[in-house]
DNA sequence: TTGTACGCGTTATCAA
DNA sequence: TTGATAACGCGTACAA
């Protein structure tokens, strides 16, 4: 028995001492060992309970070589594009008895290093990147000390597991539909800074563009479009140019709310004036007026796909990196139809 | 050195070696004491870069009887609410170089007694509830083991430090101001199931429904309503209803967007026939139309003063637990004005 | 200023 | 079926 700061500290050998009985036998006890006779059991049992006793973690990690944490890194969690990932990763996670430590990369390049220095320091067991910020030359080192998982980004240099969507094609998608509702003048809004994802998506955006002869502007891509707030800055944006855009592709459905309520208040019809299109399908796409056509991804399963995958990394199940690709959808609303002109 | 699962491990003792020095220098070193001299500093510096070194964070953890981590309880990250609390209390932890769990009780009382175990085992240094499951007798017994910080949610019986809004006050602001709107015939929305803050909310609820001498029904009170889905549930309710009320009071931003979507689907104009009063001031109080009206809650100051307090905790600078009450305020928008009779 | 020796609490191995 | 012993990797009291 031990004392720091007041509270008393139980070990696992004061209870071997209280039941007679050697720290080995208790643990074999704790750990559900065979050939553990009834009577010791009874005899532990007793003693763990009358002292109180818990196993302390931090000594079973040690011991362990393994710590049954997984980082899980983000830009944002007030994302809800994120949240809901989270949520998948957290049902598999929590399925398989393991905690997830939370890192949020704010964007941030030495944020996402020092999360993944939790590997080297056998802080975590393993890390799933759900946004990439570094090249991934700089991430590639990490790789040695533990699996890593890449969801919702994907990276062709990467030679790890890796959960996507074809991002190209969703933003081929939402902008053909766009022009094929007849809006020639699109713009774009890229969600994060300089992520893969969204040159992705501004590639397939482009293809559509192209494919169908119209042209676009530099000042019709928008960068750093993230939220809410952006969304508006947007709409500000646009309301101030010469060379109107009269449909704006989104890669969040958080921006695109953002738009359409400032839009209409600059005196903008939606989606007479400006179409606009968001991405993902959440809540907000219902709740917008016009409602909101947006392009469905499968978050949940993108984050338990990504769980699951890792936990097999764990059991040597993988002889190599897996790439699993998930649908997406476009759900046809009210915010991208008739325009104007 | 040593190999596990092909990684191979290196240790204080292999940097120590490989600069010709005591495993307890380096250690020095490494945490910056005082009295080395500047020579085996530039070795161990060697030795460590040479080596790919870095410090195995549980056994520094065994050792120092500390884990710098947090356990966050709350019931779901997809709720925004707790998506911005959790970024408060993230924005201070971070600052004070804490590692945040994520525990999702998902309204079990198991899951959060299986979190609150956390502390026993020194999973964690401490442990802030943000939501409350179980009885509050369940739970002392584990602030035993820690500190426990109660935010958001408020108990009278806990003696732990909280940080808390008066919920009573947000009940009966938001029920008098649809009175006084003209609406006469409330109905309540409880967020969680049975919490204490939605027990206080709907104290408040009563209060302003006896003060101006109206009357509520017991159909009118809504139990478990927590997110959008369950918004859209209480406007179909609502409206198969013989005995209509013509103005709900509700828990959440969400479940009042829920409401509004649905209700108006469903032929109601809001807020002529039903007004609809929000809780929390979340970006999607501008997306509805009407625009809603709503109450403030300082969300990311309660979790960031949460964390504070904590921290403090540790410190021992705390003679007693302290408890914050910081103010809540209603913001006056569209979705509560002038109904028909 | 540096090194030796020990303890943090647990569990696996080996011998009985 | 049980117990003694060692090792997981680190930090620090103590001695030098």
């Amino acid at each position: 028995m031990n004392k720091t700061g007041g509270r008393e500290i139980v070990k696992i050998s004061d209870v071997a001492k209280m039941a007679g009985l050697s720290p080995a036998t208790v643990s074999r006890v704790l750990n559900n060992h065979p050939y553990v006779s009834e009577d010791k059991k009874k005899r532990v049992a007793e003693a763990v309970k009358k002292l109180n006793y818990f196993p302390n973690s931090s000594a079973q990690k040690l011991r362990g070589q393994k710590v049954d944490t997984i980082a899980v890194c983000m830009p944002l969690l007030t994302n809800p594009f994120f949240a809901y990932l989270l949520e998948g990763i957290d049902q598999a996670a929590t399925d398989a008895g393991l905690q997830l430590l939370v890192c949020q990369t704010r964007y941030e390049k030495k944020k996402e290093l020092y999360y993944l220095n939790l590997l080297k320091s056998k802080q975590v067991d393993g890390i799933i990147l759900a946004s990439i910020e570094n090249q991934w030359e700089d991430i590639e080192e990490y790789t040695k000390h533990g699996p890593v998982i890449l969801c919702n980004e994907h990276c062709r240099a990467a030679n790890v597991s890796q959960v996507y969507l074809d991002q190209v094609y969703g933003g081929y998608l939402g902008t053909r539909y766009l022009i094929e509702s007849g809006y020639n003048r699109i713009a774009y809004c890229r969600g994060e800074y300089a992520s893969g994802l969204s040159l992705e998506r501004e590639r397939g955006y482009r293809l559509a563009i192209e494919e169908y002869g119209l042209s676009s502007r530099e000042e019709w891509v928008f960068r750093n479009s993230t939220d809410f707030q952006s969304g508006k800055q947007v709409a500000r944006n646009i309301a101030n140019m010469k060379d109107k855009p009269n449909a704006v592709f989104t890669g969040s459905d958080q921006v695109a709310a953002g738009i359409i309520v400032e839009a209409k208040r600059l005196g903008f019809r939606v989606p007479e004036d400006l179409g606009v299109i968001g991405f993902d399908d959440q809540p907000v796409a219902e709740v917008t007026v016009p409602s909101l056509t947006t392009i469905r991804q499968p978050v949940q399963e993108i984050g338990k796909t990504a769980m699951e995958l890792l936990i097999k990394e764990f059991n040597d199940e993988l002889e190599q990196p897996k790439l699993v690709t998930l649908p997406l959808q476009l759900i046809e609303r009210a915010s991208a139809k008739q325009p104007t002109n």
